[in-house]
DNA sequence: TTATTCGTTTCAAATAATGAAATAGAATAT
DNA sequence: ATATTCTATTTCATTATTTGAAACGAATAA
């Protein structure tokens, strides 16, 4: 009786075929979404129509292919102006920034899932995978182990139970039980790590940013790559991390996380 | 004839009610839904239920207030970074930036008003579309300006149309013959100035993004107070902008704006 | 207590979405 | 030029979701 959606509902619908273009990562044609889609092909047509000319999709004419259309970015600039930690965290963490000169994000847990919310780039910026909008898995990254460590049991458990547990590079943490080893010793000594973990090469240290109540409403991570440095040295950052941290929870503290069921 | 929407449709019927709760710039509550809605309570109650539990409205039990949901940052990200030109644009929006130290904003037409799709602060390098995706009126700012002037005639005059010519300061261009005259100047000198016209104080030049074929693709500008420098100084960057518009578009020129129907 | 306000549920009626199959249109092959 | 093979689009009777007035319940105020 928990499984599987029932089919009903066309907003829902709607939303599944949006997030099948977007997983496409590139435009489109009608024929290929088809293939991947549960509904016949009358039935997608007429909704692809309905979502390009509400401006959620974008289309081409010469080449028939769709892509998530701009409206979607103005949608989103009111949702993360309101609900994201950015706007709130921003003068700290460019404040850190000025003192740390590596790569610096800001995270929040989004539908079991890492979303970077904000990012600050090194002088001499690494070109890697992540920018703000961007999501993530919170199994295997630095932010996402950080805020798992401290969540409520419960909520722990049904976000673990959704993570995939693939396993990116030889160092992922690919089952629960290893995850939970570690996230215990996170929770003690009150940061993480990513040890190459999502990807090889990289590295970073992060730190939960926890309300005077102790939930947890995001995480901040300073990244940096093996070439270059080790944890060891990272580590060396964990003060100024979680001073900050603790500076953006002072902040937030009235501020109430859409997490928050 | 050509005024108001048809009521049919789910999938309009709930994004206008996305819209709603987009610009009450806050969490709102479902009577005050109601109050601005041409819905019944009922209606819109299990609407937004609908769009809660799908993660495009967020939503607050101690308050019952909704406002947007972060999936609509996820979604957005990669329309942005599929269609938008801040990813083709980013190297020489950096280029550009560090010759010239004052706030450079990357902008395209959408719906007739002007969307911010990057954007670099005089001293911190930030590239995410969050800041980004703020929405602009297209009359009144320079990179609107600029964009306009050099649109194919059939093109402006429905977008002309719809322009609300709000006078936001004593400045601005409040009627379709004052922007059309000054629109046949920017066209004949390549640039297009803000002064003041949107923000007291604030005072940008812009230039153009044009293909090969002269079609439009967007416009950057560089924008500074009236307190530090004046139009006058800002004309003098404009060698430098043109030459990086032309870069950016020749770094666009196979990819499809979304603006061409 | 009694009003009042707001959120939630109900259920028959109204309406929008469905999908199999036919049609139109484009591109490629013969 | 004509046939062939894709693909996109339309049709229409059927199906199922959405609708909305009104009733209900919970919470707060008077």
């Amino acid at each position: 009786m928990a499984a599987t959606s029932t089919s009903s509902g066309t907003v829902q619908k709607a939303l599944h075929v949006l997030d099948i273009v977007a997983d496409f990562k590139r435009p489109v044609r009608l024929n290929e979404i088809v293939s991947v889609s549960p509904y016949p092909k009358g039935t997608l047509y007429r909704m692809l129509q309905t979502l390009r000319t509400e401006g959620l999709l974008a289309y081409d004419e010469y080449s028939n292919e769709y892509s998530l259309g701009m409206r979607l970015v103005r949608l989103a600039h009111s949702a993360w102006s309101q609900f994201s930690l950015a706007p709130i965290a921003r003068a700290h963490i460019d404040g850190l920034s000025e003192s740390i000169d590596e790569t610096i994000h800001l995270a929040q847990l989004e539908a079991s899932q890492v979303l970077y919310v904000d990012k600050r780039n090194a002088k001499r910026p690494v070109q890697m995978y992540s920018q703000a909008g961007k999501i993530g898995p919170a199994y295997c990254t630095g932010v996402g182990k950080a805020m798992l460590a401290f969540l409520p049991e419960a909520h722990l458990e049904s976000i673990l139970a959704q993570q995939s547990y693939h396993a990116f590079t030889q160092k992922t943490l690919d089952s629960k039980t290893a995850l939970l080893s570690a996230l215990e010793q996170i929770k003690s000594q009150g940061f993480a790590f990513d040890d190459e973990e999502h990807e090889p090469g990289i590295i970073c240290v992060a730190t939960p940013i926890l309300t005077s109540s102790n939930s947890v409403v995001g995480a901040i991570s300073v990244t940096a790559t093996t070439a270059r440095t080790t944890l060891e040295n990272l580590k060396s950052y964990v003060p100024k991390m979680q001073e900050t941290a603790n500076n953006i929870a002072q902040s937030a503290e009235h501020w109430r996380s859409p997490a928050e069921h």
